[in-house]
DNA sequence: CAGGAATTTGACACTATTGTCAAGTTTCCA
DNA sequence: TGGAAACTTGACAATAGTGTCAAATTCCTG
């Protein structure tokens, strides 16, 4: 087979060749199972999709249930990041509106891990452990303390503070895993980035001030 | 003699079997694509999951082809209908609060529908046709008109009323698509009918009037 | 640069899936 | 009730998918 010319392959190479094409194979295999789902996507499709012969495949993991695993592995050690910006010490509405942006920038970069994941969880998590489950609820119920102690500070409305985060979720997951549809709506082909400027003005805007002008609005601000 | 009469129920058992079966055929094979994807499920899972031999479903539809795009005809029929709270001449507060409750409603009880659909989105609407794709837009453009109105008389904030029917869709849309993982949010195996109320009352609130009780809150009611 | 370890690859066995068909069975009108 | 149309069903061909293997090739260290 042919080899990387020059000289730049000092390192242990060995390990490098591994890691090189597991990554490549990740890479593909994202993409087909977000597009296609775990049983609807073809090792035959994957192999093509990053330039190996299938048999390779089988060198570097166990089994399509194998590639599979390791992918939502990686996809669940990013669930923590999504929320660091709900932190106690900040002020409701800046934490709201930069969770807002960071999860739109991450629907926008990172959509074929978004529909990934969606397309997990939209069949039943058959491959989430209890392990995960675990470790997403941990993580959620530490960020929900924060919203309870914004509550008690009266910075926030008494909301629920899981629905609350569901619906964060819900509206920045949208624009991934439904970009085909919300373009359809906003009449484009693809999303743009002004687009998802318009959505984190708009969602931000919904969130913390409301939509509703009438004369039930809620209590004044001190 | 002929017995394929009109395509409805009037006529005697001759067009009850065919209606039957197709229904039969139906409701199970919504399920399987919902589970597995378009690609994912099996003709045989779905003949089995209807009691009919596999050979069975070849009378009835020519194609796994022709079972998708007759499930795809059925559920954008009632894409207007999660729309027909969304009236001018309702004040926004009660459309709104309507539109949520109906809609997490159907979610409630069409699950298995919701995330055919979301399915078929997620995996770029590869059969949504044009005629699909611009039905739903001109419907949603038509209820944009309504919101443009809401605004224009002050009773609601100006906000863009594409995202805002997208914020209205995602947040109710995610109890059926993302059960598993709301469930696991909040501690159960399956989401109740009173999560179902929880969820209304914490969207409803938050759209109408927002969660930030801050210092820049907006501007208080006439 | 030799030799073992790491990696690649075509070919193979095995099973599953789709769609077709023709022969059988049921339905129901005249 | 005879029989044509509607419906059912097991079997079949063709294709495609998964996982395995051993031989071939490449990589890297001593």
């Amino acid at each position: 087979m042919k080899r990387l010319g020059g000289s730049g392959a000092d390192k242990p190479s060995e390990a490098r060749i591994r890691a090189r094409n597991k990554a490549m194979i990740l890479k593909a295999a994202v993409r087909l199972f977000a597009a296609k789902g775990y049983d609807g996507a073809r090792l035959g499709e994957i192999a093509e999709g990053c330039g190996l012969p299938r048999a390779n495949l089988y060198y570097y993991f166990s089994s399509k249930e194998g590639i599979y695993t390791a992918l939502i592995e990686q996809v669940i050690a990013g669930w923590d990041r999504a929320f660091e910006h709900i932190r106690a010490d900040c002020e409701p509405r800046d934490a709201i509106e930069a969770y807002v942006r960071a999860k739109l920038e991450y629907s926008r970069t990172h959509a074929v891990e978004s529909r990934f994941f969606a397309s997990e969880i939209l069949r039943g998590a058959k491959f989430l452990s209890q392990r995960h489950r675990r470790h997403m609820r941990e993580v959620t119920d530490r960020r929900a303390d924060v919203v309870r102690e914004w509550i008690r500070q009266g910075k926030l409305a008494p909301v629920d503070p899981h629905h609350f985060f569901i619906m964060l979720w819900s509206a920045t997951q949208f624009y991934a895993d439904h970009g085909t549809l919300a373009a359809g709506i906003l009449r484009r082909n693809r999303l743009t980035r002004k687009d998802f400027d318009d959505a984190a003005a708009t969602i931000s805007a919904m969130l913390l001030d409301g939509c509703c002008r009438d004369a039930h609005a809620p209590t004044a601000p001190d």
